[in-house]
DNA sequence: GGTTTAATGCTACTTAAGTAGTTTTACCTC
DNA sequence: GAGGTAAAACTACTTAAGTAGCATTAAACC
């Protein structure tokens, strides 16, 4: 399951044309990528943060859920989807905090991974890092009021069609990204529950709005898409 | 309204004593402290992004209320209540997006500011500086993510409670920081509305958990207050 | 090709959040 | 102490989100 990233391999590739390490010099990108190694998820692997508490990751190639749950009623919330270049978790470098949160890979995950001491090192040492790194939680923090937001402000048909929108490929019309996720990862994207979503995609198929095959979504209406987007 | 801040004066005082700047040598805190000017806001002065985005703030008193509005309906939703040394706006600093937020002073505020564009310089000269703003956003990230666990799992009576137990000076047994709120100010801290809150308010009140007195807040039945705080 | 499994579709029901509107209370000011 | 104002308390109503349970369809796998 882990391989040496040798200084020619994935993992110098990877670490090269990450924003974190862009622009760096070759010989210390070549020091950085040996103090990663791969990983590889198989499909549906959980993790938790405790589990990981003291690596620090970039993923290389497919999705990882990133999602809090509710014991009570098994309900769960996905917070992130990440994917090739992101990285995770940043909180836990940068405090000791216990931030309790849950991985999941969507299909087979690669990953680097290194020891989060190894990365707090290097962020002594390139203080360039703390920059990138700050634009990236911002960029996290955005995602996070804007989820809370729309929870907040608008009905579910609202929130639905604003994820539609926000992950839309306008010349396809189709879904990037979220397309061939099921009903039930949907609710968890725009925190309801399966047939909630259900429901309302079939009143948008109705309204002709939406086609919707298995795990495919393809819209037909987008100014009706739009307004549902804006008014409950 | 503005004065500059001298090396002796209130300026250098809470710039060196802030998180951000601490440890800085004593002639580097005074060329910082001269390029803060002082603002005071009077009781409910409000504010958005676009006034604002050229300038970095650090408060020195009163509490600031950070917010979201919806046109359509009028409803708010506070994202954060900063106080003494906190900062805004971290993400405006850091690229230049379009981040639409609100402010308004609860009471009168009184606080540091500098040009954007001079914070930005800092930042390259004081590597430091993004260790700390990391710190600080990654807080503010958990603060939103809490929320949104919040509203996606929970119930009215639960998040009421939990803010509650959140603010609650264990000693006293009453609310710090948020005691003097009104219905509607406490309502925009959960993502509610004010007659929903007063509802649950007056039930509190039934059950023995909470003396309730005008924009006061104590709580008699703490045991009760936290099996609210879990379970719907 | 037949069987199993998972995703989707659908119906019926419950409940709590939101809304509107009015009444009461506390507080502040003159 | 009277009058005005803002917050809180209360009542009645509407609606959509959530839940449960089952039916149907598509895909996956022997």
């Amino acid at each position: 399951m882990k391989l040496k990233g040798g200084a020619n391999g994935i993992g110098y590739n990877t670490i090269s044309n990450n924003i974190l390490f862009k622009d760096f010099d070759q010989n210390i990108l070549s020091d950085i990528a040996s103090n990663f190694v791969e990983e590889t998820w198989p499909a549906h692997t959980c993790s938790n943060c405790s589990n990981l508490k003291y690596k620090f990751h970039i993923i290389i190639s497919g999705r990882l859920k990133v999602f809090q749950t509710d014991k009570e009623t098994g309900r769960e919330f996905t917070l992130f989807l990440l994917i090739q270049n992101q990285f995770f978790d940043v909180i836990s470098l940068v405090d000791n905090c216990n931030h309790k949160i849950y991985y999941e890979s969507l299909e087979e995950v690669k990953m680097l991974s290194t020891p989060t001491i190894t990365m707090r090192k290097w962020l002594k040492m390139y203080p360039r890092l703390n920059e990138r790194l700050l634009t990236y939680v911002s960029q996290q923090l955005l995602s996070v009021e804007d989820y809370a937001v729309n929870h907040t402000f608008f009905d579910i048909p609202a929130r639905l069609a604003r994820l539609i929108l926000k992950n839309l490929n306008h010349t396809s019309q189709k879904l990037e990204y979220i397309n061939d996720l099921s009903n039930e990862e949907i609710a968890n994207l725009i925190g309801s529950t399966r047939a909630v979503v259900n429901r309302h995609f079939q009143d948008f198929k109705k309204e002709g709005i939406l086609k919707i095959g298995r795990k495919e979504v393809e819209v037909i209406n987008l100014p009706l898409l739009l307004k549902k987007a804006t008014t409950q």
